[in-house]
DNA sequence: TCCTAGAGTGAACTTTGTTCACGTGAACTA
DNA sequence: TAGTTCACGTGAACAAAGTTCACTCTAGGA
């Protein structure tokens, strides 16, 4: 196991954002959780900001990597977005979080970067290829934002299928700009 | 110009904002620059929420109102998410205010049945026109969000054009689902 | 045995939102 | 004219938040 410190302070502040949320999210909450003193977590984060940018890393990172079907395009953006989502949906303020302080690293850049690969394979251009996967990044964010402040009424399947819908209103209109398949 | 205690509060609140972000927009600021002690501005918002409520409800409020182009669904959506992404950008944080303190009223959803009504009599059906007006909302918040949060350094009318260029992939799609025009 | 390093204590400090009993002056009313 | 009302503001306090700091404790290796 071998967990260091530092992970099991992560670890609880991860559970205690399930149970009380981001906003009731506070240095003394998560110390007393430890049972330790609120001063004892500047050991292992700088800051309460540092803490909050490590959970993320851990929720981007936690995302599922999709199985790629290799040529399949659309379902190569379909399952990014599928994950991007799912990775939010997984936490409590999941998405809140990301918006917030989320702060895109290399590993960010690299998926970015694959689906545009993905595109330009497909036979778009670069500028094109980028467009779409702005598209449906922002896409993802809006959707799951809303979806998690607003929408916790609406039952999940039915939120998945929306999610869908718009998904392919989009996917549509990307293969709309690329060449016909040979 | 009359204008209420209530009034001149919000407007240096909004003021405040464009100065020193909402991070930095605390009460006890706020009271500085009108000149009061921090307790005195209870007497006009119950709690620094209803203040931020009420800063969002001026933003949305002060979105440039669309010139409709009747008939011209496209240009109908298109003058939306420009109204909207508008909105956002002119004031400093604006789409994180709205992110966060963003409860949509009456007014809000009178706007979204208007593009509803409209996608509905370009010949889409029901479920159809939501899943579209929602999917361009989506676009518009998650895209704007991402701007103003990490795209600073991007010149504007570059930002526009990638706005726009997004845009038109989801109208693509939109158009794809439609009937054609007679 | 000494000593280093990681972990925690306990108490403080600053800043934040918020409350509350009380003053004050202008406008209305009898 | 005298009294009442009312909107507004004062001043001092409160609790909770993030953060800092000097000190202690406890292992484990030289």
């Amino acid at each position: 196991m071998m967990a260091s410190r530092r992970q099991e302070v992560l670890t609880a502040a991860l559970d205690l954002l399930e149970e009380v949320g981001i906003d009731d999210l506070t240095v003394r909450r998560l110390a007393q959780r430890l049972g330790v003193q609120p001063g004892a977590l500047y050991r292992h984060y700088p800051s309460k900001r540092a803490l909050l940018d490590a959970m993320v890393g851990h929720i981007v990172a936690g995302a599922p990597a999709p199985a790629v079907p290799a040529g399949d395009w659309a379902g190569h953006l379909r399952a990014m977005a599928a994950s991007g989502r799912e990775g939010m949906l997984a936490h409590r303020d999941g998405a809140r979080l990301l918006a917030t302080f989320y702060d895109p690293g290399p590993d960010a850049v690299a998926s970015f970067m694959r689906i545009v690969e993905v595109l330009r394979a497909a036979g778009a251009a670069e500028r094109a290829a980028v467009v779409a996967t702005d598209t449906v990044l922002a896409y993802v964010n809006g959707f799951t934002m809303e979806e998690q402040a607003r929408r916790a009424a609406t039952p999940r399947p039915e939120r998945d299928r929306d999610f869908q819908a718009g998904l392919d209103l989009i996917i549509a209109g990307i293969g709309a700009t690329l060449p016909p398949a040979p």
